[in-house]
DNA sequence: TGATGTGAATTTTTTCACAGCA
DNA sequence: TGCTGTGAAAAAATTCACATCA
């Protein structure tokens, strides 16, 4: 069985949250079709079922897939089985926002501590996560076993923060700021840089460019 | 010359937002090579090439590329040589975080109108942008000739957010609900996914996947 | 000489077509 | 019969190698 392509993962992920939100509609024993999975997702057949292939066989021909088999072995292979343990780095708007976000609980990704800068911030409590300083990084990571860092800093702040995390023994980091970050190979990093998306559209709309 | 792949046309976004940092520290007659750049950005220097060479030729053969002359050529391509009017949809938190960022304004991106369904935010005006009901996209986004709409409302009220848009004319959406929108074709759609995001690390991470 | 720009080779991803099984 | 699962074909994106030109 060959390396899945990254962008099946991402899409697994996109079959899991439609799939939960079949299930509560139709039921514990409902089952659906690729062809129908595709057309809700505006995808391609063929390729749900080959990323679902890389991973093992889930359905039945003849009839599709349970979907609340399907949906229990997509969690796993995402590895949403289990809690993972979070901390966020900059308590701007951007960390307030995920702070809040709710759909964290139900992928059991908790956030046990925030890191910032500013000393009117620091040993707050927001929702019993306490705010510490960002020089203590690798200390509170390393006690709280933190698996996976998000970086919601400005972008000045955001190598050096890194540098912390990954004397801290973190894992992945998942990082918000627009600038490349230098991290050890063992690290897991995943950028999101939003500016990237509006220069996309911007690029489409003045450009004009078909599709 | 052929059509750019789409993810030539990101990096793009990063090459500038490279360039321009590097223009202010090096000064205006600065130049680069597509070696020195892709060890900073952290890519393949043939990449580089093959991404410019899509639209045009920006260097000079054993000199390299003059910094202002190709940030200002990306800027173009970009089309951030105009400026574009935005409305945010949803004033939650995340669209709380987007109206403070402040890399807007360099990218000429302005952000006009604000919509929520909140009666208590509703008719308020924050830095001279007003907060308009849901119901009032169509006429107010045709009236401030809104460009690009950028929904932050919840998954639930997205599809009815995105319908009233596409009956306002709008041209572009960037969606951060995380459910899949039905536009119509002319419309440019692009998604963002964040608890995608955090699915590919966890899954990195359960599996243990080399690289 | 020393860089870019680009056709060609390679690799990756998507799409197709159909064998295979309930 | 009617779907899935998958090898093969096609398309897309990346990497390479080198011709080209200041």
């Amino acid at each position: 069985m060959k390396q899945p392509p990254q962008v099946s993962i991402s899409r697994l992920a996109l079959y899991l949250r439609f799939l939960e939100d079949y299930l509560l509609e139709h039921g514990p024993n409902s089952t659906i079709k690729s062809t129908q999975l595709a057309r809700f997702l505006n995808i391609n057949p063929h390729q749900i079922r080959k990323d679902l292939s890389y991973f093992g066989k889930f359905g039945e021909r003849g009839i599709g897939y349970r979907v609340e088999e399907l949906k229990n072995k997509i969690s796993q292979i995402l590895g949403l089985d289990r809690n993972w343990r979070l901390c966020l780095c900059g308590m701007g708007n951007l960390g307030s926002a995920l702070f809040a976000y709710r759909g964290f609980k139900q992928m059991r990704l908790s956030i046990l501590a925030v890191f910032d800068s500013d000393h009117k911030k620091i040993g707050k409590v927001m929702k019993g996560v306490r705010i510490y300083s960002v020089e203590s990084i690798p200390e509170v990571v390393r006690k709280l076993k933190i698996d996976i860092a998000v970086i919601t800093a400005p972008s000045a702040a955001a190598q050096s923060i890194a540098d912390k995390l990954a004397r801290s023994g973190i894992k992945a980091i998942l990082n918000f700021a627009p600038v490349k970050l230098n991290v050890p190979q063992r690290l897991k990093l995943r950028n999101v840089d939003l500016s990237t998306e509006f220069n996309y559209l911007t690029y489409f709309l003045s450009a004009q460019v078909q599709q």
